[in-house]
DNA sequence: CTCTAAGCGAGACGGTACGTCCAGTCTTCTT
DNA sequence: AAGAAGACTGGACGTACCGTCTCGCTTAGAG
């Protein structure tokens, strides 16, 4: 019942995970069908079946087979600064349309498959989230920012309005948008100098 | 060629509307389909393909239908307390499955289509940042804004956190949380008491 | 309820008739619609549907309008030529692809619907069977064939192997073809001359 | 692309025609839909549209399987008997509404579609003309026939007219009509006896 | 070093919904 | 009151994919 991994073609596996993106990229993810994808891979239908639930788990694998396991972030020792390059680079990504294709894809599947959603937070979203995550706490070690702060919050105050606007195209996405709040999210996470400069 | 919007049938129109509304809480959205909502309202399908692009048009429709077009913050003159106010409520419509089951209805149908993600972003999600943003301009005059904050990017400072962390499923949504974010924020927009403390 | 013919608007008839016979022609039967007609004669659907049964209906009236109400034979004493000559003259009207195409479009409608295929019958087919009766009413009287030969069966001998053969494509059909049927038919009411040859 | 025969599934093929058939007995060809006969089934429409054009296709392939291949007819040395009792048989079919209904029903669809004209041509109608046709070989080797006699016409003067009469309701189709025709044909084709009488 | 059970390409199958077309009815406004 | 216009319910159309199910055909590993 079960199959055997073992036994599994390796050829086929990835001939489908290249065509699944390839197709996604062309037609976008609404248009793509699993019978596409196994017509363009050469393969049976049943292979696909038998190895992911449908489409959205294709192109899940498919994604996070191209992302680096561990992502690390730049320590310049200025947080300002190294939070405004990965906002930046992430409005890159965003503004690139076929990277910007997929994650809209990952996204509406996301929202329709609780348990591809889970898939997709764990090898997608948090590698990323947990480095920059990484870099706020040494900022906090170094004393830049408040020892109280929530720094998943902070991470989240960081990319939720990017993706927010993106996602909801809600304007512009631009490095001024991308600076601006950086800025903001260092005033609020600086600790208050107030008391006697 | 193009239907004649003055001949149209205004009771079929609503029948369609509820229906959909209806059919959304029941089944959910992928499970929706033009045909069932044409059958429960004693419609012909050809009356929503008349009218509508598909079954995304009919749900935003409905759902727009719904909301009151102004939405007015209360102003307490407690800025703080006012903001955890409504994104207390943000809050409390993620946990209604009900409700975001249709909002997550409404963003898969915007990030498949272009032109319905522009309807959708002028009629429900626009009313509401901007409520919040007259709520920011009132306090900036107060005095308790920076003058210089861009408010478009405070306000979804505010709620992109929240949408990102709904969305992605990526950790409890919680009145806490939602008071956690407030906080970062007005932090972040209070003007600098720095000078003599 | 019942419609006023005294009201009825003659140049919207006739519209409709001409729009029928035009489509008829130019799309075949099968493909001919009342909304095509209405829409081709300038007319509302209803305006169809008020004098007609539908679209069977609308082409029955319209060939009706068109053949003359009483079809003359000629008599020139011989009877073999004069028949030859009308089975010939169905050879030809066979052979034309348009008069072919509007007698097939009546054969359909008249086996899908009693009441037309009378209708059709006493004003399409009756009258041309009836004329080629009285030409062998006077040869009888003439003693060129037998009294007690049945007339009406007679008719049918010679109409119906033509018109089995085209509506079944059971073979060419040819000016020879009706030579023959006719060479057969006159020797089979040829009155028995073989007492004394 | 085109279907591979091989791999067709009998008994699918076999409810289809089944059902076909109840479907057209019950209803009637007009009322008759590729969705109900794919309902009764119990099968996908496209199993249907795989290996048929339409509705008529599924109907001449049943009536064609009900069908024996090859028709005998009977030679009891009195052409005229023999060819009586064709006729009767041929008339008893048209009396019955079944049978009758059937036949109108592949009759519209032959007239509309030249291909299953063809096909209802050479399945059903030709081994049924050649077995009469051989019956009146026969009868010209035993001198009962004319030798000059062409007669692929003879049996359509003995078909024709019961088709004409029948498909054009053109009056009642009895026994003693199909005794008629046939003392008629057998007059038009009986060798002259008049040389010294 | 065969044999056999698995995965495989292929594609037919029962289904469901699609979006279109037309039938025939109903409604509104015009002549 | 009839007509032009056309929206309406209804229902079949033929198509596209779904996910399952055979087919033979490799192909690997247990005997």
């Amino acid at each position: 019942m079960t199959p055997q991994p073992t036994r599994r073609n390796e050829q086929s596996r990835r001939a489908i995970l290249a065509a699944a993106l390839e197709l996604l990229a062309e037609t976008g993810y609404p248009a793509l069908t699993v019978e596409a994808i196994a017509a363009r891979a050469g393969v049976g239908k049943q292979t696909i079946y038998r190895w992911w639930r449908g489409k959205g788990a294709v192109i899940l694998d498919a994604l996070a087979d191209d992302v680096p396991e561990v992502v690390a972030l730049p320590d310049t020792g200025d947080l300002r600064a190294d939070l405004r390059q990965v906002l930046r680079a992430t409005v890159a990504e965003f503004a690139d349309p076929r990277l910007s294709a997929t994650t809209r894809a990952i996204t509406i599947e996301t929202l329709a498959d609780e348990e591809l959603g889970a898939q997709a937070r764990d090898r997608l979203l948090r590698p990323q989230l947990n480095a920059v995550r990484v870099r706020l706490e040494a900022a906090r070690e170094a004393g830049q920012v408040r020892p109280d702060a929530a720094l998943d919050q902070v991470v989240e105050l960081l990319f939720g309005p990017l993706y927010h606007r993106w996602l909801l195209r809600n304007g512009p996405l631009t490095d001024d948008y991308a600076d601006g709040i950086v800025d903001l999210v260092v005033a609020a996470v600086t600790p208050s100098t107030s008391i006697r400069g």
